[in-house]
DNA sequence: GTTGAAACCTCAGATCC
DNA sequence: GGATCTGAGGTTTCAAC
């Protein structure tokens, strides 16, 4: 899987739109349609391009809310880690899990409409949960960047 | 700004799917194509979208690590915040920078090729910054979960 | 093996009801 | 919200480099 220049300019516009039109992108990239269309089937393929999703508003949606929350659990044999992976993968305001090094053991972003919503969800649904040791939370206060991907040159 | 089944509907698909065609998405909300694409037109010019985006796939693209920054200031000055917020905005591989109520000022999601290049980040760009008392990183492990954008019913 | 040209067919967008 | 229409874009086929 090597990229050329243009897989690597085809990569930067759809993340940076990806609802482009495939002839706007061609000749972006200096190629006609049927080839660069080619090009990125193949990096769906390959799975360079995993999807494309719509960014919604949260605020505007209702979800006012956006929490950090340092987990760490009593038990870090790896069945104990994944069971705590799939109870989070379950509860729809826990959108990201990252299992990381160090003292704690995962961290989840996590949303919520309001404050209420958040205490519940925390009391119920985490902090209850098996193996569980113990849960630090941060409120974000404001969002200065929040790019989703990865940078791409060209 | 309310939002009916339909309207929540159409960001709920859209989410998952950025590309799907208005057809498509008219058939599966129950609209013929006309009032579907008025809709995400109004979604769109309400800022309940605010775009469309390819998710790539960091590993592929050579992104193998993702680090979590825990970044303390020295001065909390509304200014010295916002000259903080302005200089991570620069860095390309810092993908998210949320402001945190509590101890630490700053959680910061940084992204990079491998362990040497953000070594090298850390040290001369985020370490090095002005005002940064302390800058606490965790590395990720694995990735459980990572949904981008918010729950949607319907 | 990848590009480009042409054909076809579906979709987006505008208009009107 | 739905029906119709037109022009534009997506997609396939095939020839050429």
């Amino acid at each position: 899987m090597a990229f050329d220049r243009i897989d690597r300019q085809i990569l930067r516009l759809l993340q940076e739109d990806g609802r482009m039109t495939n002839v706007d992108l061609a000749e972006r990239v200096g190629l006609t349609a049927p080839p660069c269309l080619r090009r990125v089937r193949a990096l769906e393929e390959e799975g360079a391009i995993r999807g494309y999703h719509a960014a919604l508003d949260p605020v505007t949606l209702g979800y006012s809310i956006t929490v950090f929350a340092m987990v760490s659990l009593r038990s870090q044999a790896e069945s104990d880690l994944a069971a705590f992976e799939e109870h989070v993968r379950a509860i729809p305001e826990v959108r990201e899990c990252h299992m990381l090094n160090g003292e704690i053991d995962f961290i989840l972003k996590i949303v919520a409409t309001d404050l209420r919503a958040f205490q519940e969800l925390l009391t119920s649904r985490l902090t209850a949960a098996p193996n569980v040791a113990s849960v630090k939370t941060s409120l974000t206060i404001r969002t200065a960047k929040n790019d989703p991907g990865i940078p791409v040159a060209g």
